[in-house]
DNA sequence: ATCGGCTGTTAGACGTAGAC
DNA sequence: GTCTACGTCTAACAGCCGAT
């Protein structure tokens, strides 16, 4: 795009990413300087200024009526982006706090961006990026890929993926890897190390990405649940399997099915794999007098599971660490 | 805030095997 | 020989973590 002349008097205001505004001296010591040659950046479609407002500050101070500009044509979104870059890369340079402000903006408007190339674009570190994205959580948009400096989507995280992969691996131990990644949903690397995981009696999701999970869903209101268990409700929701069906699993299982303590444990759990007509029916058959101690009891019975479930979780993952 | 190391994911290139 | 499907490998990049 050629530079091409525009009277000054056209021009607005930059939406600056400048907290405090321009710097006056600044501006005075541009007006001497050969940096008036360089076209100021300006956003066609509102005529504000995008790169260049000290210029233009000091051609104003100068008498000029005219000053040398480029346009940008695009949203107000990427223009702004386009200014951040512009102060990273010359001019006065941005204070901590302008750059903070303006990764704000940017998390706001290209919430699909991964944590680098914010950082990139506005100066600063990646994980300050990432402390920004995670503080300013919740009002934007969950998005569950983002797209890096070389344009290519990644998922932030594919845990899910694995689980639904692992699940198409035993039912389908034939299938090609990329059948299976198409139907997963992931790619066909993360698929053969699904595979591979499963083969050395590993968790389909690495240790790090369960915690991750975990700690996702810690963050959310209400009591956290273990992540392997809600995303085996998730797959079996999708599938529309319940609990019976999972029992039924369970009840094939060899290694259960073959020794003591595997049957009494399904025994155990085929007891609470009740139905909403049956627990109606145990509702209706505690007398009045018995329903505190039969609610204790029922909490009791409870926490004992969710202890033992958390063992599992535990246990698992510290045999995948 | 930055850097380096680590692990995980992706797209694409490559070689192989079977069908036509 | 060509086409298609498949599995494997690699470069590039992501986020995370610990050290500085």
């Amino acid at each position: 795009m050629q530079p091409v002349v525009v009277p000054i008097e056209v021009l607005r205001p930059s939406d600056s990413p400048r907290l405090d505004g321009e710097n006056r001296e600044h501006a005075k010591v541009l007006a001497e300087s050969e940096a008036m040659q360089v076209p100021v950046l300006v956003h066609r479609a509102t005529m504000r200024v995008i790169d260049g407002m000290h210029r233009v500050h000091a051609a104003s101070l100068r008498g000029d009526e005219t000053i040398l500009a480029r346009f940008f044509d695009g949203t107000a979104a990427d223009a702004f982006v386009l200014g951040v870059k512009a102060n990273i890369t010359h001019g006065l340079p941005l204070s901590l706090a302008d750059r903070r402000a303006a990764a704000m903006r940017i998390i706001a408007s290209h919430p699909q961006w991964s944590d680098r190339m914010i950082a990139t674009t506005t100066g600063l570190a990646a994980k300050t990026v990432s402390m920004i994205r995670r503080c300013a959580g919740g009002d934007g948009p969950a998005l569950s890929v983002r797209i890096g400096r070389d344009g290519r989507a990644r998922p932030v995280n594919c845990a899910d993926g694995r689980l639904r992969a692992s699940v198409l691996l035993r039912e389908q131990p034939t299938a090609s890897l990329r059948r299976i990644a198409t139907e997963a949903g992931i790619s066909l690397s993360t698929v053969r190390d699904v595979r591979e995981r499963l083969i050395r009696g590993e968790h389909p999701v690495p240790p790090r990405q369960r915690r991750k999970a975990l700690s996702e869903s810690d963050d959310r209101p209400g009591r956290a649940q273990p992540e392997v268990a809600a995303a085996a409700r998730k797959l079996c929701a999708e599938k529309g399997e319940g609990q019976e069906s999972l029992l039924l699993r369970l009840k094939q299982d060899p290694s259960l099915r073959f020794s003591e303590t595997g049957r009494t444990l399904i025994r155990l759990l085929s007891l609470h794999a009740v139905g909403e007509q049956e627990r109606k029916q145990l509702l209706d058959a505690v007398p009045q007098h018995c329903r505190n101690i039969v609610a204790e009891l029922a909490h009791a019975c409870a926490e004992s599971w969710q202890e033992f479930a958390s063992w599992l979780d535990e246990q698992d993952a510290s045999v995948n660490h």
